[in-house]
DNA sequence: TCAACTGTACTACCACACATAGTACAGTTA
DNA sequence: TAACTGTACTATGTGTGGTAGTACAGTTGA
């Protein structure tokens, strides 16, 4: 499920969008469904509306939901390809990340058994 | 060098810390030398003192260098391993972007060249 | 001794991002 | 028509980051 960490340094807002980008591309959402309403969404994750907007106006600007006013948010149908790219896009901050970690003189293994232990937790 | 990015979305103290850490780590900043004095680096760096003091600061309070008041900030004789420690601390940090990859379905070999990239770029 | 440096410690202020609260309005649907 | 939906405001509070300025005490070298 979806939960939010008030006290996190990154804003609950982000949280919301990769929290949602997250149940799409597990599938947990699927293409064209209906997302909860944003009034009930606030309720459920105690945020305020404005900040549920605000994170589904994100996602609708990347064309990951698109809004259908008086109806309600849905799940685009080719989300899962746009939070794939974005993701894609994202490799280059492993890579800065990477970069750190070499200069300070980390071993490479150390990294590599990182990204292992990743992949191998996708299948819990 | 050390360069700051005003407009980046990470604070001014923490590129510092960063940077510096860096130079440390690369041996451009020796062990028990001296740093500019906080004044010299907040003109050469276009920076507040105060922001200079606080970077300062905060890896006096992680014993990176150390301050004699009056003569100046010196790197601290084991700052290396301490830098190293705490970058090893980070490798979390990689571990949960890799899994976010790996939910997204990105190919693990992408991120494996990823890393390739960042150990090789060491060497220039 | 004294001037010129050093770090340290304040106060005050401004800007911005984030979040909340509340209200209002228009479209949709049963 | 009532009860939903998204959308769009204004206003407010809070915390962080950054700047500006001042003051003081320790150190050093001429």
């Amino acid at each position: 499920m979806l939960v939010i960490d008030k006290m996190s340094r990154k804003p609950i807002y982000e949280q919301l969008t990769e929290g949602i980008e997250r149940e799409i591309v597990t599938g947990l959402l699927q293409p064209l469904s209906q997302l909860p309403s944003i009034r009930e969404l606030s309720v459920v994750l105690g945020v305020n509306p404005n900040t549920v907007q605000k994170a589904l106006l994100e996602l609708d600007r990347m064309g990951i939901v698109f809004s259908a006013p008086g109806r309600g948010v849905f799940v685009a149908e080719d989300a899962v390809d746009k939070i794939r790219d974005r993701m894609s896009a994202k490799i280059g901050s492993i890579e800065d990340m990477a970069m750190a970690l070499a200069r300070a003189g980390i071993d490479k293994q150390e990294v590599y058994a990182a990204i292992e232990r990743a992949y191998k937790n996708l299948n819990s």
